[in-house]
DNA sequence: CGTGCCGTTGATGCCTATCAAGGACCGTGG
DNA sequence: CCACGGTCCTTGATAGGCATCAACGGCACG
């Protein structure tokens, strides 16, 4: 039995299944109890959103549930999606005053929030937290660095490809018989305007990569991967 | 007078130049001397590399003088330049085992090198050195989410408009007659690898700023913006 | 059972890449 | 000092990939 056993019955972390990778975990029992009573739950429903662009940032959450676009829109309307959040993932831990992306949940979605001024007074307090959000913030900056390669180099063959890739990776799960299922909560739209590409695009190359029986559709919001050598001889691309 | 005046005379730090924000200001005078000695200073001419795509990531560069290149190469040949850092700017200070892009000098540069283990002792015991560790990294990721947007949604000449005012906040200087300089140490090719162009289209949208009368080449690596409104119009797209 | 949103598919066009050639600049060596 | 070669930049012609425009179909919802 880990720790987290020991929190009070009723102790809403208890519960909570988000990642291993949580900046949370980094605490103590009591600590993470502490903590989490600084803040409360929040609720949003498919297309709420968090908070805008240039929103003051005196909050971060920790997403439990549902999935998060974080996205900027250009004064002529273009949006790019900068990230999908997955539940482990945390928001709004960066050193800004204001959010210089606006948050928008995809379905239903959970959060804890907590104020930022208490968030770091438990760094200043808790080296392992400090710790685990510098990592959090570095591991972001590499993986905002690829998708700077994505979007600046590769085909919308290779970006879907490495798209699918992401999510099996961070959202993946397995049939029971074993298939390789990747949810995909989002719009194609939304797809297109992370991979910077239109939704026709991101539309024509599914049904590309279903005819060359690299993926099948279970629904419109479930594929599966047939070929994984194939999305991965795709999406790769990087490095010799 | 600055407590920078209290080296020793013969300090390497103590004429150093770099911007006031190098993360080796967050510490005091004689830390600064401790931490300098633990290192060296290293020379590279243009086009020698710093490090490549998977080297060990063991030490940590504070850039004194000239501009890097941060690059990934894919498979084929395709570049994506990620960053171009200037003096002041700091290199591998991620977290990750082995460096996810190459550095390669632009010109003559020179850097002050410490192992990054001596680097994170120091981060252990000086807590401003961790805050601005970690303040540089979430600036850094704030910079590269903006880019997403670029690489994603602008037009070439968007893109480079952006560019050249990113590179007159960074880099940009006042002539004599106040005219409104820029340098552009790197070739055509290499901003066309950070703009996820190609050097013809770079080429192409610079002569149309010449001739729309936004800008004025002075030499190939320096030019003059006449119309900073006009720069910051095409660029600006964000927010409405 | 209609209505509307989203996804798919097709036809067309545009932006930028690609291919190609000429020109400017620079360092070298005669 | 000038000729020479190489590299980088510029400019033009053409092509291709993806966007745009448009229509249709499926699915969810009222």
């Amino acid at each position: 039995m880990t720790k987290r056993a020991m929190l009070s019955k009723d102790h809403p972390c208890r519960s909570c299944d988000v990642s291993a990778e949580a900046l949370c975990r980094a605490l103590d029992v009591e600590t993470l109890a502490d903590f989490r009573n600084q803040g409360g739950r929040l609720h949003l429903t498919a297309g709420q959103t968090l908070f805008h662009q240039g929103d003051p940032a005196d909050c971060v959450f920790s997403l439990t549930s549902g999935v998060v676009k974080l996205y900027a829109i250009l004064s002529d309307g273009r949006r790019q999606i900068v990230a999908f959040l997955f539940p482990g993932d945390f928001v709004g831990f960066e050193t800004q005053q204001s959010h210089g992306f606006a948050a928008e949940a995809i379905g239903d979605t959970t959060l804890c929030r907590v104020l930022k001024r208490r968030f770091e007074w438990f760094v200043d307090h808790y080296p392992a937290l400090a710790e685990a959000r510098y990592r959090r913030a570095t591991a972001e900056l590499a993986i905002a660095q690829e998708r700077m390669v994505t979007l600046g180099r590769q085909t919308a063959a290779e970006r879907l490809a490495g798209f699918l890739s992401d999510i099996q990776r961070r959202a993946g799960f397995r049939g029971r018989d074993g298939a390789n299922l990747v949810p995909l909560p989002m719009s194609r739209g939304d797809i297109a305007d992370y991979l910077g590409l239109t939704k026709e695009t991101v539309s024509r190359e599914l049904t590309n990569l279903r005819k060359a029986r690299v993926i099948r559709s279970h629904s419109l919001t479930l594929i599966e991967i047939l070929d994984p050598r194939g999305i991965g001889a795709l999406a790769c691309g990087i490095a010799a």
